[in-house]
DNA sequence: TATTGTTATACTCTATAACTATA
DNA sequence: TATAGTTATAGAGTATAACAATA
C-alpha cells in the first residue's frame, strides 16, 4: 500500500481533489435551490437570468449566454419560458436591431425578490460548515476565482 | 430603478450569487480537465473513480456512487469503461458477496499518477486569480463545505 | 423482505447545423 | 461577409423501472 510509505507529499485523495470539491459543493447548491425556486423555469439558472434582467445586465442574449456560461440556443428556450410567464420581455435594441434586450417586468422583479430571499437560506445552508467570517472569506475568494474564469472565456 | 436608491443592503447581483460562482468555477475546472485527462473515460469523473480505487476507498459501488454524488446505474457504465481499459477490476467482497470491491490495477495506478500530475496544473489554473496563501485558504474552506455536503447526503 | 448490482428505457440537458434578419 | 437570434435535430448525461443474486 502506498499509504504505508507515509511520504512527505500530499495524499491527493478524493477529499483534496479540487474538481471533486467544486462538483460536490455545486451539486449541493443546485439540489437545494431546485426545490426552492420551483416557481421559476430552469431552476437556479432561471434565477440567474432573471437576476441579470433585473439589474439591467441583459443587454443582449449573447452577452447573457456568455455570462451564464451556456449556449445561446439553450438561452432562447429559457427566455421563452420566462417570457410566457410574464417575468421578462424581449425588446429590440435600438442601436443594433439584431440584438434583443431582456428586461424584467414588474412581476419579474417581484418574483425575483421572493426567490432571492429564499435563496439566501440555501446559500447559508451550503456554507453552514463555516463560521460567518470564514464564509465571507470563502465567498470573496470564490468570487475572484469565478470572475477570472469568466474573463478568460471572453473570446 | 432600485439601484438609484443606493440602499444599505447588498446588491445581490450575479457576481455575488453563490450558485453562479460555484457553477462558473466548476465549469471552468471541468472544461480544462476534460481535454487534459483524455486518456480516461468520463473525464474528471473517471479520474475521481480511479482516485477512490487507488486509495482503497472503493469498497462497494454503492459507497463510490454516494461519494461521487452520482447514481449507481451511471457508475456501472463508468466502471465498465475503466475495466475494459484494464485500469480497474471488480472483485466480489468476501464478507458480502452482493458487493463488488473496485481495485486499481498496476496500469491504473500508473495512469492515475500521470493524470494527477497534469490535473495539478489545471487546479492551479482555476485558482490562478488567488495568491498562493489565499489559494490554500480557499481550498481548505471549500473542503469543509464539500465534506459537510457529503455527510448530509448519507441517507 | 431488503440490498447490491445490472440492464433497458426514458427523460433532461446541451450542443450542432441550418435558417432568417440585420449589420 | 459576419453577427444575433431562432428552430430542428442529434448527442451526452442522468434518472426510472424491472430484474437477478445475495443477505
Amino acid at each position: 500500500m502506498s499509504s504505508s510509505r507515509a511520504g512527505r507529499q500530499p495524499e491527493a485523495d478524493l477529499d483534496s481533489d479540487l474538481g471533486w470539491m467544486l462538483g460536490v459543493a455545486f451539486q449541493a447548491y443546485v439540489r437545494a435551490a431546485d426545490h426552492t425556486v420551483t416557481d421559476l423555469p430552469g431552476g437556479p439558472r432561471g434565477y440567474q437570468l432573471l437576476t441579470a434582467a433585473v439589474h439591467g445586465q441583459a443587454r443582449s442574449q449573447a452577452a447573457i449566454a456568455q455570462r451564464l456560461g451556456i449556449d445561446r440556443t439553450v438561452l432562447t428556450y429559457l427566455i421563452d419560458d420566462l417570457e410566457k410567464l410574464g417575468l421578462v420581455v424581449r425588446r429590440p435594441d435600438a442601436a443594433d436591431r439584431r440584438s434583443r434586450v431582456v428586461e424584467a417586468t414588474d412581476e419579474g422583479r417581484a418574483v425575483w425578490k421572493r426567490c432571492r430571499q429564499r435563496l439566501r437560506d440555501v446559500e447559508a445552508h451550503v456554507v453552514a460548515a463555516l463560521q460567518p467570517a470564514e464564509a465571507a472569506t470563502f465567498r470573496a475568494l470564490l468570487q475572484r476565482v469565478a470572475c477570472r474564469a469568466r474573463e478568460r472565456e471572453r473570446t
